[in-house]
DNA sequence: GTTAGCACTCATTGACTGAGAGTGCTAACA
DNA sequence: TGTTAGCACTCTCAGTCAATGAGTGCTAAC
């Protein structure tokens, strides 16, 4: 990242174009990037050093005798090393910290992610993601059996993210509540602190031994195990979809209607969310560098959201190449901090 | 409903356009109509009594020199009396049933509601809509207070329709995991079979007089209760939205940008859903028949779902007005119904 | 190395046209 | 009196064509 492979000027010409390109969404020719920006120079030498960047990749025409537009490459750059960070302006800033205000009932989850998905639509005026907090990552608080009645018993497991997940098994035996109470403290008690990534068989069989509760206890223990891990752990929350309306890329009915496809599987979504959990923090991928064919042209900007050092999920914006990265980005991050940082408080 | 307001042959007429048009989205003229149908009837006699449908409110033309398409008053008409109910095929019928397959595990509310969205949309190629049950109907089957550490409890309630909803309680005083196992038992014989709606202050203030726990337990159950209330109860599963993009009606932008903005907030849907609620079972509502100005043109398609007779909620399909009733009718019914039936069993 | 000048390319726009589909009206017909 | 044939008229749609304008590449001069 940063390092240095043009030279100033041309940096400068692949700059005043991308921004431009960005705001305007029309190819930029030489003439108006002499007259806006006082470069010092004539439209002929910027034609020269347009000529040079399409050569090598950063530039290209849509068609001869239209203006340049930044490849992938050149958006690569421009990200990298180009792009000016901006800040937050105070309206936004205060806009997310009373979406974000601690006095706010710890509401469900559930309503909190989609609010916070709503928050960044309506900043970044793309369509944003959110990837809950994967279920593996969170570590047992509680576990509490109920008997619900002859051969069912619901099985109330707390995370410590805060997380509340409801299991209805069925038993072939039946159990009284005080049974289910002796044997939910003694699971409380042994699996806390326990990561759901690693209860797995080798822990369950480690609490066969050590339990007394005769094997019907066994046979439900495997059935919790089993449903814990076919609960559906992921889901994607979306919003601001219809905000790709108003960039101009999509105003070809088939382009929106390929992206709209998408961002209507949440399959696909998962995937291209889960990536960004790879790397810790912000993540830029542009075009290509998305592995969807479908998406051909668009940019993610992703960010990880975190509780105590553990990547819970993450946050994220799906929009054109031709995007405000410098702006993104820095709401991007800083709602995914806010996220967090509200999540911790929890 | 069948009142005979038109001679036979106008409703042939008027049934034959709305039918044409239905299927091919252009306007209906003489010819067309005389050649596809055979009618007895020259073009010239048609035109005369298109113009006479069309002097009374059932046709209307969207220029001179174009066919004739239903006007709303058209649509109702058609609905009520000519249209003729369609057999789902055997596929639909397949593909629907496996889909409700009782052998499928209970699954969670969430993904059986989403799923049948899905199933909702992808049978009539229209954005699909379902309002989950209402928590007020259900009735109270269980609850169950589990302490989590000295000043919060995680209030477990379930409902007949098997609905779980868990609340975390915030209490002053630190229950032991015993007192709290004898208010649930005692609060889930209380409370048994009484409706959430029913589940007010009155309810609560006989409990108080009959339980012995003490007054911090007045506030507990008073925390309850609130926190019950201010749980959001309504929700909307939105799917198939990118269908109305097949719609030709909605090539133009700014219609599609209209409806999509719709489906895209949640406070509008729910307006629009419990409208269906009102009536029991199958309801059409033609244009301006929904109240909202923002879906001119669009019509709407619900049934209530039911279980044991009670209204819980309501599955539709939000389309043009020119959409495909006699086939949407049958299979927002028919989903509506296996919804019933699926809860139901469970 | 930079710039002015010029010929050239390409997308966009608006005006115009003809074809096609459909209507309303009138007059003839059964 | 209801039905039909014929005809002039209207309106949309697709296509053609030329003018416009933005932008380029290249060459030659500075």
């Amino acid at each position: 990242m940063g390092r240095r492979e043009l030279d100033p000027r041309k940096e400068k010409i692949l700059q005043v174009v991308t921004d431009d390109y960005i705001e305007s969404a029309e190819p930029v020719g030489s003439r108006t990037i002499a007259r806006k920006h006082k470069l010092g120079l004539s439209p002929a030498t910027i034609r020269n050093e347009m000529a040079d960047l399409e050569e090598s990749g950063y530039l290209k025409q849509p068609h001869t005798s239209a203006g340049r537009i930044p490849s992938h490459r050149g958006y690569r750059y421009y990200v990298n090393t180009l792009m000016e960070q901006k800040q937050l302006t105070d309206d936004e800033l205060a806009f997310i910290k009373a979406e974000f205000d601690p006095k706010h009932k710890p509401a469900e989850f559930d309503s909190l992610l989609q609010r916070t998905t709503k928050i960044l639509a309506a900043l970044t005026k793309y369509p944003s993601l959110i990837l809950t907090p994967r279920l593996q990552e969170a570590h047992f608080r509680h576990i509490h059996l109920v008997s619900m009645d002859t051969n069912h018993i619901l099985g109330l497991v707390v995370m410590d993210t805060g997380f509340v997940e409801n299991i209805l098994l069925e038993t072939p035996v039946a159990y009284t509540q005080d049974d289910l109470n002796k044997i939910s403290t003694f699971l409380s008690s042994k699996l806390q602190g326990v990561s759901l990534m690693d209860f797995g068989t080798a822990i369950v069989n480690q609490l066969k031994t050590e339990a007394q509760f005769g094997e019907a206890f066994d046979d439900t223990l495997q059935l919790l195990l089993t449903a814990l891990g076919k609960k559906k752990q992921e889901r994607i929350y979306v919003d601001g979809t219809i905000n790709i309306l108003e960039q101009p890329e999509f105003k070809q009915v088939e382009k929106f209607k390929l992206l709209m496809g998408i961002l209507e599987e949440e399959g696909k979504l998962l995937n291209l969310m889960n990536q960004a959990l790879q790397k810790r923090g912000l993540n830029i991928c542009i075009g290509e560098e998305i592995n969807d064919d479908a998406v051909e042209d668009c940019s993610m900007v992703t960010a990880t959201y975190e509780v105590d050092g553990r990547i819970l999920g993450a946050v994220g914006v799906l929009g054109p190449t031709r995007m405000d990265y410098a702006h993104v980005v820095t709401v991007v991050d800083f709602v995914a901090k806010c996220l967090g940082g509200f999540l911790t408080e929890k």
